[in-house]
DNA sequence: GCCTTATATTATCATCCGATAACATGAGGA
DNA sequence: TCCTCATGTTATCGGATGATAATATAAGGC
């Protein structure tokens, strides 16, 4: 009984994304992963070289897709309107959020890989996290200069920023026993991001807030 | 050649929270964690009873340092001055941070177990993180009746504040490549609390933000 | 100084893992 | 029609892991 399918490659990367989002990359097992499509443990061999190549693909598959979704933003790059500025940053941060709840595994991946050093770590950071870490800096710096946004360096904004918009989703078996609620919902999400937004530029939605230091 | 000491549990609970919290507790192997002590594997069963015993064993007692760490904030019950709730409040954000930073191994086990449903997870939800999930969650609510903090439910808010804190000292390995900085040292640790409990509440530090909705 | 008991050390087992080899099968071209 | 080659399937290997049994050794009570 033999089962050929032509979507083999994909349904293995999406097995891949969710095994490693949840177990991580020692936790998770190829024979777990392929059983998740109904494939052999050798076919991860097969069509990757190895668990490392397999999860490197499915990062880089993954991280296309947050490009993806925020291609279009166009950041506004001269001197500007600081509300249009804030506006535009604050759009970014709902679809950062928005993508952070639909696609778990790419938050949950970078905290499994961040904590210890790591030739898939390094890799990692400087392939995908640094071109996001400079856009955020650069956005901030503006932010801050324009008067909007508290005093915190851009660097450590960052960190603020990605920690609270994707721990409720990185830890969403933790958030559903907590609260009691689905964080996956759509309100929940909306409304979340909402909130956020308004934490990090509280002046965006009414009068604007300017921080004396 | 026979090696005798009275404190090996400790130091074998010490080698076994840097271990689980850099690689998880699959990744976490009793070999590895007994030779960081220069001890055998099989005194890990003998002293405990099992990998799960001694990684719960090492949950308590990181839990209880924590909580050493916040047991005299006493923050006010009653109603109160909104200027000293808030800053009762910028504290215990303060504390949590200073927390974060010195015992990295607490989120990062929090996070590595809460990307997905166990019975490991469901215990330190229910010992540990939800009383700290409830205490904030109270203390938000009073915040924002007092017309300071953010739009945003408590139990979003709780998200937005442990993400937010715990982020660069999870991922320090991360913030160091991506940085330059050591996220551990004094400086930048008291820098990122003080930001961020001016991002949380933005008229602690001067004039207090009223928010409309 | 012996004897008991706690703990350290060594040896070993069953299990699981990633990888690879060996084999089977089917689709497409000549 | 047959041959080739890509891919599915099965079997197996060496290595690592958690647990436990077996043994050794030191400390403390008498």
């Amino acid at each position: 009984m033999r089962r050929t399918r032509d979507d083999i490659r994909e349904q293995l990367l999406g097995a891949a994304l969710v095994e490693f989002g949840a177990k991580g990359f020692d936790g998770a097992s190829t024979r777990s992963i392929a059983q998740r499509v109904n494939a052999h443990q050798p076919q991860i061999n097969y069509h990757f070289a190895s668990k490392e190549a397999l999860w490197a693909a499915a990062v880089d598959h993954l991280f296309a897709l947050l490009g993806d979704e925020l291609a279009d933003l166009a950041l506004p790059g001269g001197p500007e309107d600081p509300a249009r500025l804030a506006s535009a940053f604050a759009e970014a941060v709902r679809r950062f959020v928005r993508f952070a709840a639909a696609h778990p595994e790419l938050n949950q991946i970078m905290v499994h890989e961040a904590t210890e050093d790591s030739d898939r770590l390094r890799w990692m950071v400087d392939r995908h996290v640094r071109p996001m870490y400079e856009a955020i800096r650069a956005v901030w710096q503006r932010l801050r200069a324009a008067g909007i946004g508290a005093p915190i360096e851009p660097a450590m904004a960052h960190y603020v920023i990605v920690g609270a918009a994707s721990l409720p989703f990185v830890n969403a078996p933790e958030a559903r026993l907590l609260t009691g609620a689905e964080p996956t919902d759509r309100a929940w999400v909306e409304s979340y991001a909402d909130g956020l937004v308004a934490t990090l530029l509280p002046g965006a939605s009414g009068r604007p807030v300017r921080f004396s230091s």
